[in-house]
RNA sequence: CGCGAGGUAGAGCAGCGGUAGCUCGUCGGGCUCAUAACCCGAAGGUCAUAGGUUCGAACCCUAUCCUCGCAACCA
């Protein structure tokens, strides 16, 4: 579709139970965001929606871990990375939520349409039930014994030991691992989209029509799946959190995830239209509309099969292309939120973003660099002192640098004014710089049609190199020293910093998409509105008017230095130290509950020490999440003990209690404070802390045995 | 296991049948308007490995190895 009446563009919807890190960033919002700014100042119609992906079964779990409703957490992240983007740039049209109403509404009726079509199949089956948490279970929430290795802890869809893939009737003496107890098999019935049926449109569509243009990890992923043999695929599920079916009788199933989310860019698209007073239809009806998704590879299967055949039934238009991208990982390993090895937007925008630390420049410096490591083809790699070189060599020297020495010689050698352009003196140095402009267009124009975002910003750079070059063969600075000798020289510092103020001006342009912070600060410095962005314009070297008088530069970015890194990469290391050493304490305290430690002999346990106090003071210790500091009266002394009960207990609540402590362990520092003792407490299953005490107040220091 | 993508200088990538290339980094020299740009020169690769096709292979074929991904959260 080469020049199509209106352009939607989506990224993926990100999943609301946590904070999004810079390689979701990279993969799916910042090529769609440059693509998108490229094409709003081409003037074409383009709309960029975007949302939160707020229903599954890992929002309500999630939930009853943090002991608090879906609700709260979806409300807690949505807005938080919908601040993000936007710190970053990500210019959006609409960032929605999938927990809104108009949403609801849109993937009932959608799934409605499609089962009056008869395009879905039900069928019944029994699945696991677990009968405290009343959830029907997920595979991924069983536990049992490998019937290949016999491993105790394997997971219903997968042993972790020998690596087999299993089903969850497979396994030996399965619990649920929400409980903890066996579930039960219970029947349920399912409404299922039969891919099966598509295999043929599929092939055609992806295969055939489409096997040049797209990228190959997503055709040759397609390829796989089909090849594979496509299955009907759940699209309901026994739930009650997401959208609840439209059909009497069911209301304990919503419609599956994946099955709503896609759903999501359409109910976005209503919801601006409402916002704005336009037409959504011609957006998803249209045919003359051009639908490009980007993604990242872990969601092909979803774009480039399932939404496809779902759209193809509900009579919308189908996606031109689907962009996805590969992983990026981060100094030498896998980014990953759960083992703390990762940078997340939010830590990036208060580390270098935030006012006080560098500013929007630094939206645009973390922007550059993820896209000229952008993993198109393959996985990539963050890396800090990767990130230090791109700032300081390419937009400091290179970008940054040539601006402002244009602008200082400017202000030095033509009074602060664009010099006129002398056409008698033009040589081939100027002639080959002006097509170099032009070229520049032409190339970065191509290379956006076609999705190569990194090489694109690459020729916009180069621009900036060969715009450096031109300079330091004109000398303007050497002409100078004999103006009164040489007549002409005058002339010719003139043609070259008009050249170089109308070539500024050029790459303002080019820049936009990829730095729309960096483009606005040039716009200002050269006192020339928004509109001279317009694409259009670029290619063009009258862009500036001969006489305009221009501001005095400011620096576009500043150096980063050494120590900037290093402390980045010592914090990303101690954060992950961190979370490990917390799941390391977790996964002792569930294998503790199911496995006995050694047997002791009495005279062990008669070393402990064990008295009951009562606790007579109770405060936070500071900068401590779980301590509390206690003074406990054990009736002969009192004691200082610090205990990591901050996160169950208040420490008003606590004062008056009898505990049960151990009072001849060996005093340790927490914190700075010496405690003298430990406090012994029941854990149950979900984590939380309960003390143990008499069952009626006795004496302090009485013994215990 | 199978399938998909990939394995090319310290890093990031291009090349996909005809003398191994680009950007950054490193080293040496020149120049200086500028946040040390630009110019000249150098070091650094048995193009994952092994076979094969060919006058000729990084590129085509076969096998092997390694990395990442693969339907219930994840760009």
């Amino acid at each position: 579709m080469n020049n199509p009446k209106r352009y939607l563009i989506t990224s993926a919807l990100p999943y609301a139970n946590g904070l999004k890190h810079i390689g979701h960033l990279a993969g799916a919002y910042i090529p769609a965001d440059i693509y998108t700014r490229y094409l709003r100042v081409q003037k074409r119609d383009v709309l960029f929606v975007c949302g939160s992906d707020e229903h599954g079964t890992a929002i309500p779990i999630q939930a009853m871990k943090e002991g608090t409703t879906p609700q709260a957490i979806i409300d807690k992240y949505h807005p938080i990375i919908e601040q993000n983007f936007f710190d970053l740039g990500i210019s959006f049209d609409i960032y929605h939520r999938t927990s809104a109403p108009i949403h609801h509404k849109t993937a009932q009726d959608f799934f409605e349409h499609l089962n009056n079509n008869g395009d879905l199949e039900i069928k019944e089956s029994e699945q696991y039930f677990d009968e405290e948490a009343k959830i029907f279970l997920a595979d991924r929430f069983i536990k049992g014994t490998c019937p290949n290795c016999k491993y105790e802890n394997a997971f219903g869809d997968q042993c972790e030991k020998c690596g087999k893939s299993l089903s969850p009737e497979e396994l030996i003496n399965p619990i649920s691992t929400l409980s903890g107890k066996p579930p039960v098999k219970k029947i349920t019935k399912h409404w299922y989209l039969p891919l099966n049926r598509h295999e043929d449109f599929l092939r055609e569509w992806v295969l055939n029509n489409h096997k040049d243009d797209w990228r190959p990890n997503v055709v040759g992923s397609v390829k796989s799946w089909i090849d594979a043999g496509l299955q009907p695929r759940a699209v309901t599920r026994d739930l009650d959190w997401g959208v609840k079916l439209p059909l009497k009788n069911e209301n304990s199933k919503v419609l599956y995830v994946w099955f709503d989310a896609p759903i999501g860019y359409i109910s976005a698209t209503k919801q601006w239209a409402l916002n704005n007073q336009k037409d959504w239809q011609p957006y998803w009806f249209d045919k003359e509309t051009k639908l490009v998704h980007f993604i990242g590879k872990d969601n092909i299967v979803f774009h480039a099969i399932i939404f496809p055949v779902m759209l193809k039934l509900h009579s919308n238009i189908l996606p031109e292309n689907v962009v996805s991208n590969e992983f990026m990982n981060l100094e030498g390993d896998k980014m990953s939120t759960s083992r703390g090895w990762s940078i997340e937007m939010d830590e990036y925008i208060n580390d270098w973003i935030k006012k006080e630390n560098g500013g929007d420049a630094f939206a645009d410096v973390l922007r550059y660099y993820l896209t000229a490591i952008a993993p198109e083809s393959k996985d990539s790699e963050f890396t800090w002192k990767g990130f230090q070189d791109a700032n300081n060599s390419e937009l400091v020297s290179i970008l940054g640098n040539y601006v402002n020495r244009t602008f200082v010689l400017m202000h030095k050698l033509c009074a602060g004014k664009v010099p006129p352009f002398h056409n008698e003196l033009i040589d081939d140095i100027d002639k080959q710089l002006i097509v170099d402009i032009g070229n520049a267009k032409q190339k970065v124009e191509h290379l956006l049609e076609v999705y190569k975002f990194r090489e694109a910003q690459f020729e916009v750079i180069d621009l900036a190199r060969k715009a450096n070059q031109y300079m330091q063969k004109k000398e303007p600075w050497i002409l100078a020293k004999n103006l009164t000798e040489n007549s002409n020289n005058q002339k010719l510092i003139d043609n070259c910093i008009h050249l170089c103020l109308q070539l500024t001006a050029n790459l303002a342009i080019l820049i936009n998409p990829f730095l729309p912070f960096t483009a606005q600060k040039m716009l200002q410095m050269m006192k020339v509105v928004d509109r001279m962005l317009e694409w259009k314009n670029a290619g063009k070297i009258n862009l500036l008017k001969v006489g305009y008088s221009l501001r005095e530069p400011q620096l576009l970015f500043r150096k980063i230095e050494d120590e900037e890194i290093e402390f980045q990469i010592q914090k990303l290391n101690e954060k992950s130290k961190k979370v490990e050493e917390a799941k390391n304490t977790n996964t002792e305290v569930e294998t503790k509950n199911t496995t006995l430690k050694p047997i002791i002999q009495f005279d062990d346990f008669a070393k402990i020490d064990l008295r009951i106090g009562t606790i007579i003071t109770a405060e936070k210790v500071e900068k401590a999440d779980k301590l509390l500091k206690l003074e406990v009266d054990l009736g002969f002394e009192k004691r200082t003990i610090v205990s990591g009960i901050a996160l169950h207990y208040k420490p008003e609540e606590i004062i008056g209690k009898q505990v049960t402590v151990v009072c001849n362990l060996a005093p340790r520092k927490m914190r700075g404070i010496e405690s003298n003792g430990m406090i012994l407490m029941a854990e149950d299953t979900t984590g939380k802390l309960y003390f143990v005490n008499p069952d009626s107040v006795i004496d302090n220091g009485s013994t215990v045995s």
